[in-house]
DNA sequence: TTCCGACAGTGGGGTCGCAAT
DNA sequence: ATTGCGACCCCACTATCGGAA
């Protein structure tokens, strides 16, 4: 099959709002692809590379060659080509990537180089990811789509499940079964305001968790082999002995666990989140890191034990399982209850003790791997700033000639504004539409044809989840996961807050 | 007919490893 | 030694479609 076919029905998709029309265009392409062909056209049309990264982003494209004229590339040889730049990126000059960069997009139509771009960038931008893909391999093959995701979550690969189901079917689908040392997708959680809604969205009693803002990990035993993944599936098992010893220690041999590994301090409490992430990406010097900056790990899930898959056992079988081959120090502190009184008391108990919040989670339901909002709640506490706009960013895709992203700024009352961070959170189309209107006409001093200055007059409330650390921002700090709640014409910029008042929060 | 669950899109800050400067 | 890029850790929120109620 060709490149141009994949793009064409790329570009049906993205024409198409609705999402069976989608499918339609995707079911109708898998019909008429070859097995060999499968998985790269399943993979392209689903946003991912079979390679998952080669090593090339937004800097190697920004100069391309001139497109060819004639679309004759073939699905096989622009894998293969891909294949050759990720080895060349593992170990290789740069040089040597952009010449085989270059290669690939010779041979490309204008039309094919624009696809091939997206979809290196991770951009594809055509309406329809895994969650429609599911569907077309589901269509074309007509097995039914709860066999797909199923077996998309105990693979953990798209292309591959959905090459097998074209081929084999049904019958190819159930052969997927949990594989101790293959990472399974992980179960994801919604989130809900506060304590009192996630119960009711979890239904009572319900088992409240701590939330720890560490790093999600999986981990494997077979035997005496241990190996850790995160939620991407990346096995991180070098980066963290702490965690492979405490399995080693559990009183079974075949079994998956899900949990959460943090760097806590001499005293329990937790290191900033960028401690955690710095020390679990860590390759070099680990034996070293660990004594001056131990790993903790604390599970909250069993997946497998004592020989048994118990994915579809409910939370509390699951719950018995872990207590059964965790000891107890290990385990993430939880309490059952269905009092609204008693869960907001464990959720201020949990953030008083400097953790993130509490996972609210449904007794009854199974481990719904890769999908979110199904059985689990994150609930977190919110803090708010009114903060001054200091300029806004143009958007891309659907924000194109909107402005997007804001600079925001706390009050020095030395004089000027404190740059904290930007935020594209919480906007409404029509918010969008009104601050585009109201910058414009704000819009001062020099700009890079990207971002617009403003003269800081405009108020905005912003709710975050912290302020950490900055090594980027003049301040030393940066708000984290900062989103607008709403535009506040009732202040003026002398009401916002100060540089003085976040600094605050940092301690 | 209305409601709501799931999905895709739009980007945020921080850190590491690696190659180029 | 420093800088830039790519990858991946954490992530919130809105718009939309289409099945459920």
């Amino acid at each position: 099959m060709l490149l141009i076919d994949v793009v064409r029905v790329s570009e049906a998709v993205a024409r198409t709002s609705s999402r069976l029309g989608k499918i339609g265009h995707l079911a109708e392409l898998l019909g008429r692809v070859g097995p060999d062909e499968a998985e790269i056209a399943i993979s392209y049309l689903s946003g991912e590379l079979p390679q998952r990264q080669v090593g090339v982003g937004w800097r190697t494209l920004e100069d391309l060659p001139q497109p060819k004229l004639a679309a004759t590339a073939t699905l096989t040889a622009v894998d293969a080509l891909l294949s050759r730049i990720k080895a060349v990126s593992g170990q290789g000059s740069q040089a040597a990537r952009r010449t085989l960069v270059a290669e690939l997009f010779a041979g490309l139509t204008s039309q094919e180089q624009q696809f091939m771009r997206r979809l290196l960038h991770g951009e594809l931008r055509q309406g329809a990811l895994d969650g429609v893909m599911i569907e077309a391999v589901a269509k074309a093959s007509g097995a039914p789509a709860s066999d797909v995701r199923r077996a998309l979550t105990l693979r953990g690969s798209l292309p591959a499940v959905g090459a097998a189901a074209l081929a084999g079917g049904v019958t190819a689908l159930h052969a997927f079964r949990l594989e101790v040392g293959r990472a399974v997708s992980p179960m994801l959680a919604g989130s809900a305001p506060n304590v009192a809604a996630a119960l009711e969205k979890a239904g009572t009693p319900a088992a409240l968790e701590w939330k720890l803002d560490g790093v999600r990990v999986q981990a494997h035993r077979a035997g005496s082999e241990v190996k850790v993944f995160t939620r991407t599936l990346d096995d991180i098992t070098p980066q963290v002995p702490e965690l492979v010893e405490a399995v080693l220690e559990m009183p079974a041999d075949d079994l998956v666990l899900d949990g959460e590994v943090i760097a806590l301090r001499p005293d329990g409490r937790p290191h900033a989140f960028q401690v955690t992430a710095s020390r679990v990406s860590s390759k070099t010097d680990v034996a070293r890191l660990r004594e001056r900056t131990p790993l903790s790990v604390f599970f909250f899930d069993a997946l497998r034990a004592d020989g048994a898959d118990l994915l579809d056992q409910p939370y509390a079988q699951r719950q018995e399982a872990l207590a059964r081959l965790v000891p107890p120090d290990l385990l993430t502190p939880r309490l059952v209850t269905g009092e609204v009184a008693q869960a907001e008391q464990f959720f201020t108990d949990v953030v008083k003790a400097g953790h993130e919040g509490l996972v609210v989670k449904s007794l009854a339901s199974p481990y719904a791997a890769g999908r979110r909002g199904a059985g689990w709640i994150k609930v977190k506490p919110r803090h708010t700033l009114d903060l001054v706009v200091l300029a806004a960013e143009w958007g891309h895709g659907r924000r194109q000639g909107k402005l997007s992203n804001l600079h925001l700024g706390a009050r020095d009352p030395e004089g000027g504004f404190v740059m904290l961070g930007k935020t594209f959170k919480g906007m409404t189309d029509e918010l969008l539409a009104w601050q585009t209107e109201r910058f414009l006409e704000l819009a001062e001093g020099p700009t890079d044809g990207w971002t617009v200055q403003v003269r800081p007059e405009v108020v905005v409330e912003i709710a975050f989840d912290g302020v950490q650390r900055s090594p980027r921002y003049p301040g030393g700090m940066a708000l984290r996961f900062a989103r607008v709640l709403r535009y506040r014409p009732d202040k003026r910029v002398e009401d916002a807050d100060t540089v003085e008042t976040v600094r605050a929060l940092m301690l």
